[in-house]
DNA sequence: AACGACATGTAAACAGTTACATGATTCA
DNA sequence: TGAATCATGTAACTGTTTACATGTCGTT
């Protein structure tokens, strides 16, 4: 049960907007036109024949003088029907593994040099990602409705990394106070709370 | 190349603060003491006998009077310096694929009603994370070094869920200002520009 | 006797990436 | 002629989850 393979609608969902070619779908995905999705050859031709198999998309022999070998699919009525029905239920999540957190839950045992070399490198990635995406948001200003769409993914980006940059100054300063205040010497001794203290009790986080 | 294995260092990490068992690491993931990391016996026994065998980790048969079968794991000092020298690195991220976006960015094709119970629903997951996560802030408020960084790590979930609820608002009411204008019929030819127009050339949302 | 927690593991399946194999067309 | 792009695929590997198999100990 559960992972309804979420990778097969990506790729009907692409298909909804025009046949297409595996080829087609790996540069798609390339150029970021679902800009939080990434594929390789190796899901997408057996992913492909699958949809095939299932009825949910059509192969046609599309020989170009071109190109000659060219096999695009195309979305059929079914397969139209069962990709509208999943994009209508509600969306799962999926657990994080975020490794800067890993090496800042562990902070303690590196100095407080490393862990603000660790944030300033993250926040640049997120400073870098941020204009990029803002550069989009401009190239989806039409009224096409499909555009007003994309402009929302495209913010959801935005104030996702607008929000991670904040914290990496904050806690930036909190280092920089952790550092100065002394208390920040690497602890080298194995000890520790190994029971309680140290838990949580929350859910993982997802997204 | 690549894939140093971040799991492993997750196991280690939890290591370096006492010896455990396997069992012990599954408990410790499950009460979230990283509380954004998860793992599963699958991976946790076999990265222990590959620690053991690759000399990062000792494994010793500790027989209690209640439990004669366990094997604890403890951090040998060429593990702890390995673990050291990983935290250290900067952390890579991982793309995401976030079934939210993928469902939006397709919602031409399901009704503006169904796009709003989408977000709502998400809305509502991060908002009841939020909480979680905040109360948990307070069990760390201890003067420990290891509870500092155990916030900051805290405090990430907090602010990037409050820029996602935040995000969730603006949303639904950009949702509901277009079904209102009706241009939010969802579209049903298989039309639209399969070229150009709507790709990013953005780098794929990272963590 | 039955149940839940403690404890260790394996097998199978799934998701995904990387590297490889193959071959046509187009353009410099 | 050689490189880039178009085009289709497979094999191997890694990471991860789920389900299963097995057995002990303590409590009800």
């Amino acid at each position: 049960m559960a992972q309804h393979n979420k990778t097969k609608y990506a790729i009907m969902a692409l298909l909804s907007e025009a046949p297409r070619t595996g080829y087609d779908i790996k540069k798609a995905l390339e150029a970021n036109e679902i800009y939080f999705w990434s594929e390789s050859y190796g899901q997408i031709y057996p992913i492909l024949h699958k949809l095939a198999k299932e009825g949910l998309a059509e192969k046609r022999k599309a020989s170009t003088e071109r190109h000659p070998n060219r096999t695009v699919y195309e979305l059929t009525p079914s397969g139209r029907t069962e990709l509208v029905e999943w994009l209508k239920r509600p969306a799962g999540t999926i657990p994080l593994r975020i490794e800067l957190l890993l090496k800042l839950r562990y902070g303690h045992l590196i100095d407080p040099a490393n862990c603000l070399k660790l944030i300033e490198d993250y926040r640049q990635g997120q400073v870098d990602d941020i204009e990029r995406l803002e550069r989009q948001l401009d190239k989806h200003s039409g009224d096409d409705i499909r555009d007003a769409y994309a402009r929302m993914t495209l913010r959801y980006g935005i104030a996702l990394k607008r929000a991670l940059v904040e914290w990496c100054r904050g806690t930036v300063d909190e280092l920089e106070a952790l550092a100065e205040s002394g208390a920040a010497e690497s602890v080298k001794g194995g000890g520790g709370a190994p029971d309680g203290g140290f838990s949580c009790g929350v859910t993982l986080l997802q997204l």
